[in-house]
DNA sequence: ATAGGGTTAG
């Protein structure tokens, strides 16, 4: 039977066309005239420009067929090994590269310094540092480590391990470097947490670009240096512009810094730069906002936004929940499943959240028994653990045990502190102690991290010799990252303060505020009730100077615009901090917003607006 | 060819 060939193609024209990289429907065009003319077989060659047709349309399964399929006779030429290898490591988590990589080996075709780069990079990507060390081996064995995108490649992967010796190592071996050398050496520094390091590298580099300044400052974010992401970010603009990345990362120092006016000002510098306006930037200036105690602000950002993405969406979720608003949260929920966006993990975490935030038991239970089935989202160990604390704020305690038992997952720290939190607030010592007898028969690392929540409970309800019984256990562990530390911006700048810190330039002038806020509101500090970390000659010292209060005071002294202090604290607030806040609200007439880690906590004529919480 | 990203309960 003949072919339908309307007319007959030669096959110097298909690779005249071939070589243009024209788009997929012309492609299976080509194709197909290939197949009726039967051309494969006398030019091999054109299925190799096909392949690499395929490619650049990012059809990478009908390359693969093809691939696959010639490979036999005449080995594939390396060209074709580097292009199949090259499009899946674009693929992240893939492992396709380096199993190409082993046939390739195995067909004795001898890899060049490109195949090493894309296998390289598919290590760094894949979880696999043995992979990439004997990958390193068989480079170095071919020759090809002299080669600038080979051996940036391999400080890549050092630094995605956080292998700065390995990482060092190779750099300090080259003849010649470029931008991506230093901006991967600075990348292993910060992947490591070593920061001081990071900065030094950074500082000797010849040239640096957009990517070096936002490799720096998302490394100070994954450290929680903040402050010194922020200030990273200004000296940025002597420099270049930042980018999506890097307003990214700045909105969220700002969010967790409680940075509202800087926050506001990266927002201004959005609206000016039509490129820097995604749907990225959007969900962070939702979450920076809604951080910083402004939901009105979230909401403003999220109702401007015309295309509104699962992301959106969600922090717009999350960010109703942290105040305490869950019908709204709920609300919000509703009108995102009706625009037929399906819910991811973090969504439905959200909507939990602000269900146990605001008690709202039942509608908290349908999301949680009906997440897997509705959407395809199994419930992780967070989803458990936000359930939990939903069943023991409600005061169902026995109902939170029963999860706790019978959940797929083991319970981690973070469930167990949940359901002692409910016995806190409910007052119940004896189910806790319940709670307990049944964590030590267990015998397993959880129990330690529960001992701080334990002391706190006894320490609510007055035990205190059961209080430093439980602190005696715990020993000395105490982790400088957790050091009270609070901060307040006024007018722009941010004020930090920690225990017992005199680094404040106007520390004399607040500590004789506080000692003026202290004695006005006639305030005298329970020792015993604070700082069980310190020392005894530490403790008295502690109290006077627990960072939260100083920033009460810095926030007394130089407020004077608004009615309002906003304080963001990355620790529980302590309990006489607590009774502090609600004094001075009422005898200075101030409104007083504290974030404590996630939550906000408005006082106001001494009252607070979480019951729950003491 | 090679380097960088947010949304998470307590």
């Amino acid at each position: 039977m003949q072919p339908f060939a309307v007319s007959h193609i030669s096959g110097r024209f298909i690779s005249q066309l071939l070589s243009k990289r024209p788009g997929i429907s012309q492609i299976k065009q080509i194709h197909a005239q290939i197949i009726l003319q039967s051309l494969a077989s006398t030019r091999l060659s054109l299925i190799d420009s096909l392949i690499h047709c395929y490619l650049h349309s990012k059809s990478l399964s009908s390359a693969r067929i093809l691939f696959d399929n010639h490979r036999s006779s005449p080995p594939p030429h390396v060209l074709l090994w580097n292009l199949m290898m090259r499009a899946y490591s674009k693929l992240q988590h893939c492992s396709e590269p380096i199993n190409l990589f082993r046939r390739m080996i195995d067909t004795q075709a001898k890899p060049d310094e490109y195949t090493f780069t894309f296998v390289i990079t598919s290590c760094a990507h894949q979880d696999s540092v043995l992979c990439g060390q004997v990958v390193h081996g068989m480079a170095a064995k071919n020759g090809n480590l002299l080669n600038l995108y080979v051996a940036n490649s391999l400080i890549g992967m050092y630094a995605a391990f956080a292998r700065v010796d390995d990482a060092c190592e190779v750099f300090d071996k080259m003849s010649k470097r470029d931008v991506f050398s230093w901006t991967s050496l600075v990348s292993a520094f910060a992947k490591n947490g070593d920061m001081g390091k990071a900065g030094e590298v950074f500082r000797r580099m010849p040239l640096r670009n957009d990517v070096s300044w936002a490799v720096m400052i998302s490394g100070f974010i994954s450290a929680g240096m903040y402050t010194e992401a922020l200030s990273y970010f200004q000296d940025m603009f002597r420099e270049s512009n930042p980018n999506e990345a890097v307003i990214v990362c700045a909105l969220s120092a700002c969010a967790n810094l409680g940075a509202f006016d800087h926050g506001k000002w990266i927002h201004g510098y959005i609206d000016g730069n039509r490129a820097l306006q995604s749907s990225n930037t959007m969900t962070a200036l939702i979450d920076m906002y809604a951080k910083c105690g402004r939901i009105d602000c979230a909401y403003l950002v999220f109702n401007k936004i015309t295309k509104r993405d699962i992301h959106n969406y969600t922090s717009m979720i999350s960010g109703l929940s942290i105040h305490g608003r869950g019908e709204e949260s709920i609300r919000v929920f509703q009108r995102m499943l009706a625009e037929k966006l399906k819910p991811n993990d973090i969504t439905i975490l959200g909507v939990l959240n602000g269900c146990s935030h605001s008690g709202l038991l039942q509608h908290g239970s349908l999301i949680f028994y009906s997440m897997e089935s509705s959407w395809g989202v199994v419930p992780k160990i967070e989803h458990y653990g936000c359930y939990v604390d939903l069943l023991g704020r409600a005061g169902y305690l026995a109902k939170a045990f029963g999860i706790v038992k019978t959940m797929p997952i083991n319970p981690d720290v973070v469930v167990w502190r949940a359901l002692l939190s409910a016995c806190r607030i409910h007052s119940n010592l004896s189910f806790a102690e319940r709670v307990i007898g049944y964590l030590e028969q267990l015998d397993c690392g959880s129990y330690s991290g529960t001992k701080v929540l334990l002391s706190n409970l006894y320490a609510s309800l007055g035990k205190w010799g059961k209080v430093s019984q439980v602190r005696k256990v715990m020993g000395k562990q105490k982790n400088p990252a957790d050091i009270g530390c609070s901060w307040i911006e006024v007018d722009g700048v941010v004020h930090e303060f920690r225990v017992s810190d005199m680094l404040h330039p106007q520390i004399a002038e607040i500590r004789e505020k506080l000692g003026e806020i202290l004695k006005r509101v006639g305030y005298a500090a329970d020792a015993t009730r604070v700082s069980f970390d310190l020392s005894e000659e530490d403790r008295e010292q502690a109290v006077a100077w627990h960072s939260e209060k100083l920033a009460i005071a810095y926030g007394l002294m130089n407020t004077t615009s608004g009615a309002s202090i906003r304080i963001m604290k990355n620790l529980r607030t302590c309990e006489d901090c607590h009774a502090l806040l609600k004094t001075i609200s009422k005898v200075y007439d101030r409104e007083i917003i504290v974030r404590d880690r996630a939550r906000f906590h408005t006082f106001r004529q001494g009252k607070c607006s979480c019951n729950d919480y003491w």
